[in-house]
RNA sequence: GGGCAGUUACCAGAGUGGCCAAAUGGGGCUGACUGUAACUCAGCUGGCUUUCGCCUUCGGUGGUUCGAAUCCAUCACUGCCCA
């Protein structure tokens, strides 16, 4: 995986560049469709590469460990071959399923101990299970295995934590560097900067991150349940580290604002389920603000859904038809509605690299992000 | 014409003397959702009020009772059965 830094912002951190991988190229900054068990949920590919226009999409390991299994992705030829996607994909590592799964879990020494969400069944991932079931699932890029603190951690669990992620990340390097895709192409780890809302735990993860010279690093633990605030302060502090001819990736984050805000920050990659899980239970981003498509205001609305919008769903269906659709609980309602967010994600961040490269970034910022977090 | 059963909130439906503004479902309204155990979850759903509380309700009317959605009388309507 190569990255290429293609144009950098005189009036603040914003970068664009480009991501080369044996899945082809990926125009950054980005936003990654989540694709949690090899499929966006309620979006199939032709959306996805067509109408959406997604560069790359995510896979998870927790979930494609447990179902179908490793054997069925081994036979399949890798999850490219299983699913059908032929642009790059990305891998989490599972450790943000150990994180939101905490009633179920155990964390030691050696990895985490689990229970399947599927069948209770017991299971234990470690810094090198996880290398491996990444390697088999096969994605461009794999991350690495860390634990996801929570935003209110104390300093003194934030630390140990951090602990344990760093030691934890040195045997993910051992064991990645030691194997090789099972498919013949080449697959990146990416190290992941934990640290909590502690500047200088930050900026020691940072450090070492950036000192294993990896091809692209992540910032996580970050908006789980610390301040927004906080979490912009966190972003400039361990940015200020990384090294800036890789990539950087803020994982799960976040709001169209959040986006526009890291992207100014010099963060280069985002995935976030909240274009696909806020659009099934109704919330519909746009331009001008963020719609519950639910709401009786919409009832007799036969305006389209956004003018111009990103999307053909956009103007193929009005807000009337699309409420209705939500309320008479049909299929097509959540289909229209993560297509349309994912277009409007994809669409703002392909509007932020052009601003980027136009040189008026910050302005371009500064004249939508009101209008695109407001509540209408 | 006769017999039986029934009439409770937007709908369905529990409640058979005080703990009832009334269970539960559905529907409706509003909100939440940030590396997806999520087509999920939460709140509200007679009126006024932030809460406490007050007021008006259980087909109509009139009774019994300290007290009635619940008991009695009567009227109206609905369903089923028999003529």
């Amino acid at each position: 995986m190569q990255f290429e830094l293609q144009y950098t912002d005189s009036n603040s951190n914003a970068r664009a560049g480009l991501i080369t991988t044996d899945h082809g190229q990926i125009e950054t900054p980005i936003f990654m469709p989540v694709g949690t068990q090899g499929a966006v949920k309620a979006v199939h590919f032709t959306e996805l590469e067509n109408d959406i226009k997604a560069q790359i999409i995510l896979g998870n390991t927790y979930h494609l460990y447990l179902r179908p299994g490793l054997d069925i992705l081994r036979q399949s030829g890798g999850l490219h071959k299983f699913n059908g996607w032929k642009h790059p994909i990305l891998t989490d590592s599972g450790g943000f399923q150990v994180f939101s799964l905490a009633a179920n879990r155990k964390l030691t020494e050696e990895g985490a101990i689990f229970r399947s969400h599927i069948d209770g069944s017991k299971h234990i991932f470690t810094p090198e299970s996880v290398m491996d079931i990444e390697r088999t699932i096969g994605a461009d890029i794999i991350m690495a295995f860390d634990e996801c603190t929570p935003g209110d951690a104390d300093y003194a669990y934030a630390k140990k934590s951090l602990d344990l992620t760093e030691r934890w990340l040195d045997r993910c390097i051992g064991r990645f560097n030691s194997t090789e895709c099972e498919y013949g192409y080449k697959q990146a780890l990416f190290p992941i900067v934990q640290g909590c809302v502690y500047p200088d735990l930050r900026k020691r993860a940072a450090e070492n991150v950036a000192s294993k010279g990896a091809d692209g690093n992540a910032i996580g633990g970050l908006a789980v349940g610390e301040p927004t605030g906080k979490m912009y302060e966190m972003i400039e502090v361990v940015n200020e580290i990384l090294p800036k001819d890789k990539p950087r990736y803020l994982m799960g984050v976040g709001t169209p604002a959040n986006i526009l805000e890291a992207i100014e920050r010099g963060v280069d990659m985002f995935d976030c389920i909240m274009p696909t899980r806020n659009g099934r239970n109704g919330q519909i981003f746009t331009k001008n603000g963020i719609l519950n498509m639910r709401n009786q205001k919409w009832a007799n609305d036969f305006s389209p859904i956004e003018e111009d919008g990103a999307s053909v769903v956009d103007t193929l269906y009005s807000k009337a038809y699309l409420r209705h659709l939500f309320i008479a609980n049909e299929i097509l309602a959540l289909q229209i509605a993560s297509i349309h967010n994912l277009a409007f994600y994809l669409w703002l961040v392909k509007e932020a690299r052009k601003h980027i490269v136009a040189g008026d970034f910050v302005a371009w910022k500064g004249s939508i992000i009101d209008a695109i977090s407001r509540r209408i």
